[in-house]
DNA sequence: GTAGTACCGTAACGTACGGTACGGCATTCG
DNA sequence: CGAATGCCGTACCGTACGTTACGGTACTAC
């Protein structure tokens, strides 16, 4: 039976529990093939009993990595106030642009494997914080100037929730599956504004109120070709 | 070192080779936590000897799942002959229908999650395999439909690719990430039409040509709010 | 000083699992 | 009929890894 830890006790990693973590951080970016408990204690300088002592077991001190990591990537909320086409264009592509670069990192990438690994067994609850500190927070974080930007007539939908997934598949497409699964796909910071962009006409078009061109995010955007 | 295995000879797997290929999909379907040869030794009744001789190792046993179950998803191709707007619709929702069936299955979940827990290392191509026969498979089978919709004017895009990952973003979603990280999911047979309709219509309003009214896919078919 | 605490390094334990070996049975071939 | 082949069931081996235990060291409290 396991027993109350420090992290479990509600408060934050102390600072040389969040050097262990980032310890982790870095053996997953590393592409490690397995983490093990033995690595990490090596990389982190520090003994295989505190790890457990800390973090109770291997499932705690991921779960303490994934919060770790959701707290370094939490970009800041957009301005809701003052909003107008311009601004709605510029905070749904710096959304966009953020969530693909999280996505796209070594770090996202080795923690997600990591957590659709333990999905598979019931006993583990990984994949519910990944998709909480991920998928879901960027809903809570995107929907109220979706909906800000509906009270101000620039966009029009019935169902947040709806208009929401509708631009998280048109940034994210296949990204993300290609990545788990070992795809070589290198998003340059000109690739990853250029998708940005395009999402965002594409989601203006469909939901923009009215005097969108019906044509915009087909052409001009994609000039390149994609490699 | 491995010596050559029945089926890596080229020829396809014998009929009880399938059964033990069905076995294992059994298994992944049943949501068992570890995938062992014990147990797939068990459930086939075969011995875990003939496993290894049959398909070499663990990677090999894999593999073959992996080609055996896409060679009994892969649905007809469609007929570009006589397409005008109804039937390329009709053609895009039966794509997008299908292959939310697919992915949303827990067969498919299953291999999927054990192809990115293998493509951490990089000693293994399950990973390539499993886009091989699913993400890539189903761009080249839809792409000449695209194509010939094109020819037909029917819609207008540059790049084919960028095309065909748009739609794929627009069906796809957040669901085969949400499936993976183990989110309760239920996709039903009416809501997996009503999201290929939805998908579709969003996809002719971004490419198109011309006649398409500008709101289509926004309003009219998200009626229901999802749950 | 001495006791207590926190931690590091390392060794050890238990188990799970990939992979192999072997005995037995059933079928086929000569 | 006997020999060979193919395969099942099972026992076994080696290793990797999660987890625990223990000795040693620095630092603090009194």
């Amino acid at each position: 039976m396991r027993v109350a830890t420090d992290i479990e006790a509600g408060n934050g990693p102390s600072p040389r529990q969040e050097e262990v973590l980032d310890a982790v951080l870095d053996l997953l970016a590393e592409g490690i093939d397995a983490l093990t408990m033995s690595a990490v204690a090596q990389r982190a300088s520090c003994s295989k009993e505190t790890l457990y002592k800390w973090f109770g077991d291997r499932e705690g001190l991921l779960t303490a990595t994934v919060r770790w990591q959701a707290s370094k990537v939490r970009a800041g909320s957009y301005d809701a106030a003052r909003l107008d086409a311009s601004s709605l264009q510029g905070s749904l592509e710096a959304f966009a642009a953020n969530w693909l670069k999280v996505i796209s990192s070594r770090t996202s990438i080795a923690l997600n494997r990591v957590a659709v690994s333990h999905a598979q067994s019931g006993r583990s609850n990984l994949g519910g914080i990944v998709l909480a500190n991920g998928r879901f927070a960027i809903g809570e974080r995107l929907k109220p100037l979706l909906e800000a930007a509906r009270e101000a007539r620039l966009i029009a939908f019935e169902d947040t929730e709806t208009a929401f997934r509708t631009f998280f598949g048109l940034v994210g497409r296949d990204v993300q599956i290609r990545l788990l699964l070992g795809d070589k796909l290198r998003l340059s910071e000109a690739e990853v504004a250029g998708d940005a962009r395009r999402a965002t006409q594409q989601f203006l078009t469909l939901y923009g109120a009215g005097k969108a061109p019906a044509t915009a995010g087909r052409m001009k955007i994609n000039h390149r070709k994609e490699t």
